[in-house]
RNA sequence: GCGAGCGUAGCCAAGUGGUUAAGGCAGUGGUUUGUGGUACCACCAUCCGUGGGUUCGAGUCCCAUCGUUCGCCCCA
């Protein structure tokens, strides 16, 4: 076959899919505006140090999977493998922190990772993500993290855990660092060989390995949460009580560790189990040390970030696609009744009716045949005779009822036929 | 980057070395030349992802390549 295919681990997103797409952005941004966040739209390409410096240069992401080249004035640019770095540098570059107070922002869009694709993971795919940033109080975690959940709960979506754990602030984590450490070196030829590789390079990431043998030997390991500071220890505190107050359900990970070095203090990840082996829905967490490390002010923040994909795979499992219902199709035959059938139509649609316009001038029978296939409630029915008369036949598809009407009384019919129409709808 | 499975029409799918590649859905035409949902009939892959090889003979075996699926790494 040498014909062009899309690039590997990107797909088409075709119409009988795209209702889900649709569904989930209808509902961030109508509860992304109660709850007074801002859309921003950032370039797709940044210069690839943005992400080295804001992700870090070890982790997996900016290593061995950022989409990078040089373009034709020899700059290094990079896809954008995240949402985080480019919000956070265009809120420093705009001088956003001088606006004051708290800045509460959104975005959608593309991400580009070169990763081997699998089930609910493609090298383009698409976030939904927030960015707080002005604000170091545990209540803007707790805000952010409800806002995630309520707009999962919007989407119907059920049977999502949400892990929740504190990392502390950097000192807290140099302790743990080194107890880590100290306990895990015994075992280092027990461990698997991407942990061992780990534990000097880092070896936070060993807790979340899904291999048994190193599981078994973390049981015993020391927790991150005997080593935070009283500071973070009661902040941890209060953010737990206040999510219980909100009435969100967490279960505290003290395993849970992120893959991007800027988090600090919170993290947390929804998962869900029917995704098979991408189970993280959403993820994200505080990260006070970024702003300053990008060149900005010294400001806190939070964010999180939802992959679209996933979600569109658990919708799918939990309601069946529906297509857009058509109100009326228009049968018509003949020069004069063709031309007729668009005016008729061009009514209807303004009218608000989904109106659809049968171009292939085959045979009465053929086009009813496809009316009564696109499920429309009505037909209207134009040939020779009725173009002679300017009228048209109304011809309900249910009840096989039909009636004739003047083509210029159509427009104060309309409103007679919008209860007729939705009172079939209704009755199905 | 590593491991395993799969790749037959728009979709689902039979076929496991031997003449013309089942079937279903969708589509097109017809029975019904101006009226649908049922039924019946006809048409719809010179070809089995691509390239090479083995063989008298390959969709069927082998190799490579591309794609895809699942897992690992990692991540949303």
């Amino acid at each position: 076959m040498s014909s062009i295919q899309a690039i590997r681990g990107t797909r088409d997103i075709l119409p009988d899919e795209v209702g889900y797409w649709q569904q989930i952005e209808a509902i961030a941004r109508k509860i992304f505006a109660t709850a007074v966040y801002q859309e921003i739209r950032t370039p797709i390409f940044e210069q690839t140090a943005l992400f080295e410096r804001g992700m870090g240069e070890a982790t997996d992401v900016v290593s061995k999977e950022m989409y990078t080249f040089t373009d034709r004035g020899d700059r290094a640019i990079t896809l954008r493998p995240e949402g985080t770095a480019g919000v956070v540098r265009s809120f420093v570059e705009h001088g956003m922190q001088a606006q004051g107070g708290v800045q509460r922002l959104w975005y959608l869009g593309s991400m580009f990772r070169y990763e081997r694709p699998q089930a609910g993971r493609q090298r383009q795919f698409h976030q939904l993500g927030v960015e707080v940033l002005g604000s170091a109080d545990f209540r803007a975690d707790a805000e952010a993290i409800a806002l995630a959940t309520t707009i999962l709960q919007a989407l119907g979506l059920k049977n999502l855990r949400i892990e929740l754990n504190s990392i502390g602030n950097g000192d807290d984590r140099q302790k743990y660092r080194a107890a880590l450490v100290n306990y895990l070196t015994p075992h280092q030829a027990d461990l698997d060989s991407d942990s061992q590789d780990r534990l000097t390079r880092n070896p936070l990431r060993i807790l979340d390995s899904k291999n048994s043998g190193t599981q078994k030997i973390l049981k015993d390991a020391p927790s991150i949460l005997d080593y935070l500071s009283p500071d973070s220890q009661q902040r941890f505190d209060r953010l737990q009580q206040l999510l219980g107050d909100l009435g969100i359900v967490c279960n505290i990970n003290d395993r849970l560790v992120r893959g991007l070095d800027y988090y600090t203090h919170t993290v947390f990840e929804i998962q869900s189990d029917d995704l098979g082996s991408q189970a993280t829905v959403c993820a994200g967490g505080r990260y006070d040390g970024l702003v300053a490390e990008l060149g900005g002010p010294d400001t806190p923040g939070i964010g999180w970030a939802m992959g679209l994909e996933r979600l569109v795979i658990l919708l799918q499992q939990i309601q069946p696609a529906h297509p857009d219902p058509v109100d009326f199709y228009i049968v018509s035959k003949g020069e004069k009744a063709e031309t007729q059938a668009l005016v008729l139509a061009q009514i209807l649609r303004r009218s608000g009716f989904r109106t659809e316009l049968d171009l292939s001038g085959s045979a009465f029978g053929k086009q009813f045949k496809r009316g009564d296939r696109s499920g429309a409630i009505a037909c209207l029915v134009l040939g020779d005779a009725e173009s002679e008369s300017q009228t048209a036949q109304l011809k309900w598809l249910k009840s096989g009822e039909q009636s004739t009407i003047e083509q210029a009384n159509l427009p104060s019919m309309i409103e007679d036929l919008r209860t007729q129409i939705s009172r079939l709808r209704n009755d199905g």
